[in-house]
DNA sequence: CAGGATCCGTGGGGATACTG
DNA sequence: CAGTATCCCCACGGATCCTG
């Protein structure tokens, strides 16, 4: 039984168009959007940060090295947005901001380890298959 | 210990800029171009389709619904150069191929069965963050 | 049947400048 | 410090037509 919808699957769930009422909400499109979220360039490398503990937003901006200022903010918005993450900010003189990682922020980045844990497995297989493309390719 | 570069996380790594000597290749690489795949918007829908058994193109074409030709076949290749699935072409006529998953492709499905599982789990969490957002929003 | 070739719109993401 | 605002590029993905 698939996880995904038979007919339109993602659609615009990362817009919200409809606003269903949670319950009507289809698990599908949330497993899609949560997949497209830590695929994307940089969530799954600034949850990884996070997962050794909280940081503020330059704090991640040296640590995710050459990301943009600008892709940070919505990146980070993105997994605030979805509760992966939290925001905390201290009204301080300069204003000092804290991001750290939910529980279902924590246990996603799990999940991701799973992935990093394939990859350590398989990089052998996965290589030979990109050398052998890149062998018919020319 | 991180998984990904410290500078240039991700960088070209689909593109296979410098084909470097499989030894030399960063596994974070790997990890980074792994996640993209998978989060791509049709991959997962067709390794999940691929997990209940060998299917041919329009078959699969069927099954994933609103995907388009052309970027099924693009799906498809590059699950297949990155030895996620193979593809068999029956010299027959009319042609026939099938597309399966591979033993690095099944490992790989798993986990995103436990995104799956992810999902069932925070759903709530996921859906009352976004409600919070939309909340202030608008 | 299983694609290849072509055209095109959308938006993710980079660079840069500015602000409370 | 922690962003916001703007401009711009191009890769992803959709639509359509054509072929061995």
């Amino acid at each position: 039984m698939p996880w995904y919808p038979e007919g339109n699957p993602m659609a615009d769930a990362r817009k919200g168009a409809a606003s269903p009422t949670a319950e009507e909400l289809d698990p599908c499109d949330v497993v899609r959007s949560i997949l497209g979220r830590v695929g994307d360039k940089w969530s799954a490398v600034v949850m990884d940060e996070l997962a050794a503990g909280p940081r503020r937003f330059n704090e991640l901006r040296r640590l995710v090295s050459p990301i943009t200022q600008r892709v940070l903010t919505s990146t980070l918005r993105a997994l605030e947005g979805d509760g992966l993450v939290t925001r905390t900010v201290h009204p301080t003189i300069p204003p000092q901001v804290e991001y750290a990682l939910t529980d279902s922020g924590r246990a996603l980045h799990a999940i991701i380890k799973n992935v990093a844990a394939w990859t350590d497995a398989y990089l052998g297989t996965v290589h030979a298959a990109r050398s052998a493309r890149k062998d018919s390719a020319g």
